[in-house]
DNA sequence: ACTACGCCCCTTTTT
DNA sequence: GGGGCGTAGT
């Protein structure tokens, strides 16, 4: 029986009538398992499996709950119900309505904008006090704008935001139109795109729910507030805390769940009060920092646990080094099993220091599988020839594979992609292999501008590379005739050509081995290997060489188990940009930012460079943050713990030369 | 004008 | 350790 477990507070929200229903459930309250209750509840009342929307943060914990749901129902039951993050979910609605989607990367999009806002002039305002912003940020911002508000404009917003920046109001829009105008030329989307599209797509095939719930309802944004109300439920539950709202950046908005008893007059206000994860003195520490912050529910915590207590400890250490180090003789002296342990930290940065310390004493740990992986070129060449396959329209992905040959840059690139465009009407593939007649398909538009495409632009025979490819209808392409191509460069575009001539799945287990033997990329392959086997004298070391080949063809091989999970490869390369930062490499000692321990449990937690300015972090509250969100942050770190809290600071950072002053949450935990 | 390369800066958090 | 930027060479 799914419900037996629950105690009262539960029970009765989880028993609540169909309406407004939220569930105010502190840090360690059992809100996982009121929400596998309700499911539960909802599924024995006879309501479809299907009909429930369950939405979460991540999407480890929408797969934990559901493993939980099939333990009662099964298998077939579970895997019926609709759940995800936000952004999982709308993809698979996309992806049902027959909606291409072409996700990419923030950093990707970043580089697009960067190439436009290049374009654009700001000398006019050299002399003014207040700087443009960088295109970074103003990609930031303007995703951050999509995120916080559903009434206002850009301009309305920005202008309200920082007044002062009205000056640059016009170029910054100009940027950003265009920026959107290719953005859908090439069939991009990026996170909040599916968002936006998922409310089209929700109206126009009808999608609707007989009940949404939503986890972690603290960190809602008001665009994924409002495809909730696009959804229009007749019936939600809502599980949030309001101090452990910690995604402001991200345009998450407190004034949601605070407001909720407003917006929906009928609601129905539930509170989980009996903590079951942390003891007394624990609970106790974590209150007295959070009672700081202005209270919007009542907070009245009744600690369940009485069978262990050991106080806190703070570890006060010298130097930055010396506290990682005082970290890891904790670890090595506890019996705690290495997976029961977290090592908390503010700022990503500080995993390599922890990290290297630990694994000098052998002690094995586990991070998010981040950059190392996805962000190495020889995976990003193999997503970008795998995503050339499945949008033939995707000029990024071709420039940075085209960038490898030497003396071509992005701008030949460009140039090369816009010729093929022409020649394929938009298919770059199509241009490679039936071209349309068109004599000289160089007629850019930016050379005319410049006045420069006379001079520099001669159109040169493709013959004149007869003697290295003896392939005639290769050589027919009017590209060839570009004349910077070196006999190098259509030897590449030649391997290339083939490539693309030969593949002939879509599988995307099939793809990676394709890819992996073609000629194309073993030559890149061994340009890239080659460079890190390279000394600083210039000579390559053999040794070397073997070991980077080595480690290449290791991760390869890890892309090739990915891809056995995916018989779809739009899904598969779709899934990389979804779900990548979920997932963790490694075994042992969980190291985590105090965002990604969000939801999450250990025996023995241990929070680290507690440091005024490092946590909390005064250059974001400079930017616009505030001490009361780092409050919730550091609340969030230290619920974290069942058993062994650890508070850790030093008062000094060797590398980078800096003093510091202990955290001022410290003080407020009454450690010091 | 474009590409390659060396030097200097900084490094928030996530889907 | 990566990205931005200035400089030299084509």
């Amino acid at each position: 029986m799914p419900l037996k477990n629950l105690n009262s507070d539960q029970l009765s929200a989880v028993k609540s009538n169909q309406g407004h229903n939220l569930i105010i459930a502190s840090a360690g309250t059992g809100k996982t398992s009121t929400i596998v209750g309700r499911i539960a509840y909802l599924i024995q009342s006879g309501v479809a499996p299907e009909r429930i929307l369950l939405l979460t943060f991540t999407n480890k914990a929408a797969a934990e709950m559901i493993v939980r749901v099939a333990k009662f129902f099964g298998k077939d039951v579970a895997k019926r119900i609709e759940a995800g993050t936000f952004h999982a979910v709308s993809y698979r609605w996309l992806k049902k309505g027959k909606r291409n989607i072409a996700l990419k990367t923030p950093k990707e999009l970043k580089l697009l904008l960067k190439t436009l806002y290049d374009k654009r002039n700001f000398l006019n305002f050299s002399e003014e006090k207040t700087k443009p912003y960088v295109y970074s940020y103003l990609y930031d911002l303007y995703s951050l704008y999509l995120n916080s508000t559903n009434v206002e404009s850009f301009n309305e917003w920005l202008s309200e935001k920082s007044p002062e920046h009205e000056i640059y109001l016009d170029i910054y829009n100009d940027i950003l139109d265009e920026y959107r105008e290719l953005k859908a030329e090439y069939g991009y989307a990026n996170f909040d795109d599916l968002l936006i599209f998922a409310k089209d797509e929700i109206r126009d095939s009808k999608i609707s729910f007989d009940e949404i719930l939503v986890d972690e309802y603290q960190d809602t944004n008001p665009l994924q507030n409002s495809l909730i109300n696009t959804l229009e439920p007749n019936s939600l539950f809502c599980v949030g805390d309001y101090d452990q709202s910690i995604y402001g950046f991200n345009g998450s908005d407190i004034s949601i769940i605070s407001s909720f008893k407003d917006v929906y007059i009928n609601s129905k206000i539930f509170t989980l009060k009996k903590n079951y994860r942390s003891t007394a003195l624990i609970l106790q520490l974590a209150n007295d920092v959070i009672k700081s912050n202005l209270r919007v529910y009542p907070k009245e915590l009744e600690v369940v646990r009485r069978d262990s207590n050991i106080p806190p400890r703070l570890l006060t250490c010298a130097d930055v080094k010396e506290q990682y180090r005082a970290v890891t003789a904790k670890i090595i002296e506890s019996n705690t099993p290495k997976e029961e342990i977290a090592v908390i930290f503010r700022n990503n940065a500080t995993a390599d220091g922890v990290e290297a310390i630990l694994r000098e004493n052998n002690i094995p740990s586990k991070r998010k599988g981040s950059l190392s992986f996805f962000e190495s070129k020889e995976i990003k060449l193999f997503l970008d020839i795998a995503t050339l396959l499945m949008n033939p329209k995707d000029m990024m992905a071709f420039i940075h594979i085209f960038e490898y040959i030497k003396g071509v840059g992005s701008a030949i690139s460009k140039e090369l992609f816009d010729a093929l465009s022409l020649l394929g009407d938009g298919d770059i593939i199509r241009g490679l292999f039936r071209p349309n007649d068109i004599a000289n398909p160089f007629k850019s538009k930016k050379n005319f501008q410049l006045g420069l495409f006379d001079d520099y632009f001669v159109l040169e025979k493709a013959s004149r590379f007869k003697n290295i490819i003896d392939d005639d209808s290769f050589l027919k392409n009017p590209i060839l005739k570009h004349p910077k191509l070196t006999s190098d460069a259509v030897k590449f575009i030649y391997n290339f050509y083939i490539l693309y001539k030969h593949i002939n799945s879509k599988n995307p287990t099939r793809i990676v081995e394709f890819i992996n033997n073609s000629h194309l990329f073993k030559d890149i392959k061994d340009t890239i290997t080659t460079k890190r086997a390279t000394l600083k004298s210039g000579e390559v070391d053999n040794e070397l060489k073997k070991e980077a080949d080595l480690k290449l063809d290791i991760k390869i091989n890890i892309l090739k188990d990915i891809a056995k999970n995916y018989d779809d490869l739009n899904r598969f390369l779709n899934a990389l940009i979804l779900t990548n930062s979920e997932m963790s490499e490694g075994s042992g000692v969980n190291l985590l930012t105090v965002h990604s321990s969000k939801g999450l449990e250990f025996k023995e937690v241990f929070v680290v460079d507690l440091m005024e300015g490092r946590f909390p972090n005064h250059k974001l509250i400079s930017k616009g943050s505030s001490l009361d969100e780092e409050r919730r942050l550091f609340y969030v770190a230290v619920t974290r713990a069942k058993d062994r809290l650890y508070l850790s600071f030093a008062k000094y950072d060797k590398f980078r030369n800096i003093d510091y002053e202990p955290s001022c949450f410290l003080n407020e935990a009454k450690l010091i």
